[in-house]
DNA sequence: GTCTGTGACGTACAACGTACGTAGAACGTA
DNA sequence: TACGTTCTACGTACGTTGTACGTCACAGAC
């Protein structure tokens, strides 16, 4: 029996084992051993199947969290949990990235964004602005990782020396950092983003 | 004649009058009076236009700057720089900033903010760091603003109500803030985050 | 005049999303 | 048991996409 859930699991798996490019409806019929018309029994258009595809990846965000710990603490946990989904399913996060599927956040993290905020301390519209910056960052980040590594992918072996040969006298900074740019640890830049945006917020007036 | 340029020019055009999903290249072909397979004779297919048509908006990018004036002021004209080209082609900064097009920004600007972080002192792990920081927030808030802009389409006439009209036991926070939520000025939202990032770095450790 | 590019063109194909009509299975009702 | 209704998988077909390939007109070199 055909489901709806059934064709969005299929596509989620589709697109972490063969990239986004290969997210076609005639390729999730194919993965269901099904004709391709049949999924539209159940899923109007591609564009709905990408919503639920958002909608599925998203509902692995971990929202629980301590009312006992600082909203510190608590920032953190919000924007760490998007990011173990982001490593999760890495294909269909940057595919709900950059086709921005409808609100592909939903409401609930929002109000645990907000939650935070009101914590910390911020009125109303002090608390959107900085939600609004946070999300900004996380999305960012996201979309900078996996720029990164594509950009990785097609640089000759040694990137850091193609760099390095560029004319040091009109890329004095990038030729002398040419390891640092392209040695690539997502992790701890995200974290250091993370905690450069925290200690701003916290030094933010009330 | 046909040109590259000319191809790149009509299909910036393009895409700012009609759309991303405008732009095919039967459909630049038809802008410059010309069979779609001519195109083919000046650019190798369809990605390498891409290319083409970040090179072009990216050029665009103002780096000159006063070396007069603190690393706050050059990190502000930098990344203002970058809006500046946002708001002159926004479907075309957005089509570059979801696709990930090769290097969209290229060493020179690179360059610049690397040279920015030298000025406010940091070593050269900490400045490449903070450069990818700024350019995650770059691209998130750029992201953000047309998935607003998107979602306010979508949204009903009185899209604040909708918002009001939540459970606000549920969602306190965001019943409670429907009119900052739906009110979108991405203007002082994109400075506000920049305001707190500069702070923020400001603050680092040297 | 012939030879050699070069660039615009036309044809053709595979893959895509999906509109539309059909057919068979499942099921409530008589 | 027989019949009508509903559901859902399917097949066919169309328009659009990117682009491989072959052709053909024209420009300059000899």
């Amino acid at each position: 029996m055909l489901t709806r859930e059934r064709i969005v699991d299929a596509a989620v798996a589709l697109v972490e084992r063969h990239g986004e490019t290969a997210l076609s409806m005639r390729a999730v019929a194919a993965e269901l051993n099904v004709a391709p018309m049949s999924l539209y029994n159940h899923v109007p258009n591609k564009a709905a199947l990408l919503d639920g595809i958002a909608y599925r990846v998203m509902s692995g965000l971990e929202l629980d969290y301590d009312p006992g710990v600082g909203w510190k603490t608590q920032a953190r946990t919000l924007i760490r949990a998007f990011r173990r989904v982001a490593r999760e399913y890495p294909a269909c996060m940057n595919l709900i990235v950059t086709h921005s599927v409808e609100l592909p956040f939903g409401i609930k993290p929002i109000e645990r964004a907000l939650a935070v905020t009101d914590t910390a301390g911020f009125d109303g519209p002090t608390s959107v602005r900085v939600m609004r910056a946070i999300i900004a960052y996380a999305l960012g980040a996201q979309l900078r990782e996996t720029d990164m590594v594509k950009i990785l992918d097609y640089l000759p072996p040694d990137p850091a020396a193609a760099f390095a040969e560029l004319d040091p006298v009109e890329f004095p900074h990038v030729t002398a950092l040419a390891k640092e740019l392209t040695a690539h640890d997502p992790e701890s830049d995200f974290e250091f983003g993370l905690e450069l945006f925290i200690s701003a917020i916290d030094a933010l007036p009330r």
